[in-house]
DNA sequence: TGTACATCAGTGAACGCGCGTTCACTGATGTAC
DNA sequence: TGTACATCAGTGAACGCGCGTTCACTGATGTAC
């Protein structure tokens, strides 16, 4: 017995299909090469049926968007619980340093990169378009980040509270983890040569050339 | 009297024309937009005429990067008279190891950023379509920014020897400055709201704290 | 319970448009003799 | 010097195609009475 839930639940359904669609068709093409109509054939559905679910390709862009906020959001709150920032004393021998600047770095940069793998299609949308040509696709993704490096800020103020460490310029910190983490996910993506493993270990080291450089020693 | 030489610099010329109309409409529409015909029509030139410079879009955008890779090595060499990296001791004040780091960071980051202002279009091309749909133009890019990257290493291998400074892992340090920039100068080109003062100066804490944790005191 | 009406996701025909590509052509210039 | 031929950047007509969008329609389901 259908209700109006059934119903709404059928209409999102096939929303879905149309943006798994375009997903699929970005990889392959690029967002900015997305057609109505490939999007409605490739989803198995008639090209004006498009028309009840977007009003256009840039409206199930933002929509796409939205759903790549709910995986980051969900990757920042699965490396939080990862992350640990050990006391670091004045005199602690440089390597003592890092392992514990790692404690950080490490789930970070792990965690992320497991999330590109799951993610791909939707990861690439997000960081590609970030600089792409739809204003309203732009907007919609520095929005996002925005939000992504607040709460990474805070995470960062509060790691350091729990040990009493310091480290300098945390929001710059922030924006910067989040810019060399994308950089590296996105040449993992594109390159089909790319060994996650070796990307992941040289992402580390640049994540924590940075936090090492951030470090007050009192 | 015109000669052979003559008519290759006027389809010179024209090829020139029709890179500049790519550029621009690059800039509105994305790289991944253009076509033959839009690009033949704002270079005046009727679309079969494309066929006579280029056999495709793809080989007009390889060129494109070309002549990126052009502006790019003019930026480094620029870059490399102004930099330096005055002699660090062990017992020195952190305001006094930042003064020498930023003897680095700062002529970097200012050169580029002026080349960026002066290249908005090429710029965003190159780092934009570096995990963009067009296979031949990643390549391309790839390509150069590998050469980038090894030119800088040498650059700062030589600075440490110079003064008998140390740096960890410094490929990794050339690698990630040009993401810093890179990005610094993507966000720069597309905010419409960016103010070009704020970002260098971000952009050089950034590259300071890169540096610094990479320093080896010994 | 039955009947009349409302809602709404999905459809298929039709439109005008810009696209990439082909083709045979033009006309300016250079080269051979 | 003059003449015949070669080269080649640029042209305009024509093609078939996929595009976004409109429109009136269908048919399954929910709602009112």
């Amino acid at each position: 017995m259908a209700s109006r839930n059934d119903l709404k639940k059928q209409k999102e359904k096939t929303s879905q299909a149309l943006i798994q669609a375009a997903l699929e068709l970005c990889a392959n093409e690029g967002y900015a090469s997305l057609s109505l109509r490939s999007v409605a054939r490739k989803a198995g559905i008639a090209p004006t049926s498009f028309y009840r679910h977007f009003r256009e390709i840039d409206e199930m862009g933002v929509e796409m968007v939205a759903q790549a906020k709910v995986v980051l959001d969900a990757f920042l709150a699965q490396a939080q619980k990862k992350m640990s920032f050990p006391a670091i004393k004045n005199n602690d021998a440089p390597a003592k340093t890092v392992k514990s600047i790692e404690s950080i770095t490490r789930p970070f940069a792990e965690t992320f990169i497991s999330v590109i793998e799951k993610n791909s299609q939707l990861m690439h949308l997000f960081f590609q378009e970030k600089t792409g040509s739809s204003e309203a696709l732009r907007d919609a993704i520095f929005d996002v980040t925005d939000q992504l490096t607040g709460v990474l800020t805070e995470e960062l103020n509060r790691l350091c509270q729990e040990n009493k460490n310091n480290l300098n310029d945390i929001s710059l910190i922030a924006e910067t983890m989040l810019t060399i983490v994308s950089a590296c996910g996105l040449e993992m993506i594109v390159r089909e040569d790319a060994k996650p493993k070796t990307i992941t270990e040289r992402t580390i080291l640049k994540l924590n050339l940075l936090l090492q450089g951030a470090l007050i020693h009192e």
